[in-house]
RNA sequence: GGCCCGUUGGAGAAGUGGCUUAACUCAUUGCCCUCUCAAGGCAACAUUCGUGGGUUCGAAUCCCAUACGGGUCACCA
């Protein structure tokens, strides 16, 4: 029995040839030097954070190079798939502008190489195996895992390499007839790739971020097609990145120690392979000082959704990320304040090789960074929108007043230096909660504490005086003049150094006294400029909010 | 354990034989400014590039050895 006809006795339904799948997907009409790039997320959770990572460089590279990023979904593995983490997964990416040009796009497709989810491609990947069936590069194995057990047992009591290869491959040596018949007799079985490579001898290998280097050859006959009827990885790979006309495939480091098995595969298969680029991987260190992988287990930095669900806006973590993939990024939004970094040029010789050890505090130094940049309209609409997903309390602040939200985001905004406290939205109610009469009333409720060395008269007297002295029709600086004036009036120090010089000719500072009209306003010791907030506020808000700490004093 | 990748400060890193008494950024610390905070300004923070040898007038940069860290060895991707 020929090869062939034992690959008809296998897949006699197909038949569809490679020829055919050339014609079909034929090569991209794009300018030279465009790039193909894709993401290939499997459906088994949420966005891991080193995923959004290789997302968006593969993005990146399609963009500047005006090729195409197209999104392709890895749902082989049907037993640790979870239902709707597909849509998720396309959901948050857009959260970060990262929108595929074609491919798998959530609820449905678009593009002329699908499908695009490796579960409707089974006649596709058949072709392929019936077609290395054909040539002998492929044979049914009819091995049981106890089998495969077996022969693991035995290697690892030689301290050989486990596997299944050369000799150990048992069903490598079995003829045509005996397949057949065994396959005809019912018998279970799965498809395995037949490699003629030895161990011992080495190719080199070329890697966008790695450069060259030297690797073994592959000498496994790995298993292409399961028992479930879908392909593995490595097959899927081969076919989908060829057939998909992907020019460079952007993925984890962890796959360079399977790229022998994958240079095979393209080998056997006829097919040219792609440019490949192996992205170190995003790290942290663990309590007992070791580097491990951000594992999904352990890390809330590992989940994108953490970022999310905790208000940092999506720009600083690509921000943040961008400077893991090169350095010189930092240097380069300096220049552009923080502006604009889709401009960006992302370089592969420009990658360090070594896996970033996630940096919280650099995260939050760029959150910073933009929202002290956003203008009043566009930090509300992004506190809105996350406040519809995450936060009804907040939902509930903004939607009361708009006008005033803005006002209050605007606090000392529209300046060179603009403030820069917000740094994620989930701190927000706390931050500017005092503004709301419910909320304030709350604080006061729960009790003020002043600086105990001034008693209940002395405080209830400047904040009269400061109520009946107070306009806030002046500029700042007048209105600050006000109120040292006042607390001049009432024994203050008008500044640190009259009163260092001679504190017992005085009750206090300055100082003590804005302290005081802010603990009474806003209920904290810190706020951002007292006399805008008090104008955010209005002056008769102010003033009755000196009434009731007054009243409440009193009592 | 085999194989592969990597190793410059607390973190991200620049650096490819003399311009490096190791850039820049974050963090940290101190001072200044200031009604508080957030900022902003200024300053400090690796005599040393995992370690040991060598080559050289000269090395973080080249060579050799060694240590350490990470990845990977599935009908998972």
């Amino acid at each position: 029995m020929t090869d062939l006809e034992l690959a008809e006795l296998i897949f006699p339904e197909v038949k569809l040839t490679i020829e055919d799948l050339e014609k079909r997907y034929p090569k991209r009409n794009l300018k030279e030097g465009a790039e193909v790039t894709r993401f290939a997320p499997s459906p088994t959770g949420f966005l891991h954070t080193g995923s959004l990572f290789t997302s968006f460089i593969c993005h990146k590279v399609a963009n500047q190079s005006n090729g195409v990023f197209y999104v392709r979904l890895e749902d082989t593995d049907t037993k640790r798939e979870i239902a709707g983490s597909g849509e998720q997964l396309l959901e948050q990416l857009k959260t970060f502008n990262i929108v595929p040009n074609e491919g798998y796009m959530g609820d449905h497709e678009e593009g002329d190489y699908g499908p695009y989810v490796q579960s409707k491609r089974a006649d596709i990947y058949k072709v392929c195996i019936k077609y290395l069936i054909s040539i002998g590069r492929a044979y049914p194995c009819f091995c049981s895992s106890s089998d495969l057990d077996e022969i693991r047992k035995k290697q690892e009591s030689h301290k050989i390499i486990p596997g299944y290869y050369g000799q150990f491959a048992k069903c490598r040596f079995l003829n045509n007839e005996e397949r057949a018949e065994r396959i005809k007799n019912g018998e279970p079985y799965i498809i395995r790739f037949k490699s003629l490579g030895n161990h011992l001898r080495k190719i080199k290998v070329h890697d966008l971020v790695h450069g060259d280097f030297e690797i073994a050859q592959n000498d496994q006959d790995i298993v292409i097609y399961k028992s479930d009827g879908l392909p593995t990885y490595h097959f899927a790979h081969a076919v989908d990145d060829h057939f998909m006309r992907t020019t460079t495939v952007i993925r984890g480091e962890e796959w360079i120690s399977s790229l022998p098995i994958h240079v095979e595969l393209f080998s056997a298969l006829g097919f040219e392979a792609p440019k490949y680029a192996h992205l170190p991987v995003i790290m942290k260190l663990d309590e007992q000082g070791h580097k491990r992988k951000l594992s999904k287990r352990y890390d809330n930095e590992a989940a994108v959704s953490y970022f999310l669900k905790d208000g940092y806006p999506a720009e600083s973590l690509l921000m943040y990320l961008m400077t893991i993939a090169n350095s010189n990024f930092e240097e380069w939004i300096f220049l552009h304040k923080f502006e604009h970094m889709e401009e960006f040029k992302f370089s592969f010789d420009k990658m360090s090789l070594e896996g970033a050890l996630f940096d919280m505090g650099k995260l939050s130094f760029f959150a910073k960074e933009i929202l002290a940049k956003k203008n009043k309209d566009e930090i509300t609409s992004l506190a809105y929108s996350y406040a519809c997903s995450y936060n009804e309390e907040l939902k509930l602040l903004i939607e009361k007043d708009k006008e005033y939200f803005k006002e209050i985001m605007n606090i000392e905004r529209e300046k060179e230096n603009p403030r820069k406290d917000y740094e994620k939205f989930s701190s927000l109610v706390e931050m500017i909660g005092f503004f709301y009469e419910d909320k304030y009333d709350q604080i006061i409720n729960n009790g003020l504490t002043f600086n105990p060395k001034f008693n209940k008269n002395d405080i209830i007297t400047v904040l009269n005086a400061l109520k009946d002295n107070l306009s806030l029709d002046v500029d700042e600086q007048s209105w600050f003049a006000l109120m040292k004036e006042t607390g001049i009036k009432l024994s203050f120090a008008g500044n640190n150094k009259e009163y260092k010089a001679a504190p017992e000719n005085y009750k206090g500072t300055i100082g003590d006294v804005a302290e005081i009209l802010r603990i009474t306003l806003t209920g904290k010791k810190n706020s951002p400029n007292l006399y805008y907030v008090m104008k955010v506020l209005t002056k008769p808000v102010c003033d009755n909010r000196i009434n009731k700490v007054i009243s409440l004093l009193n009592n």
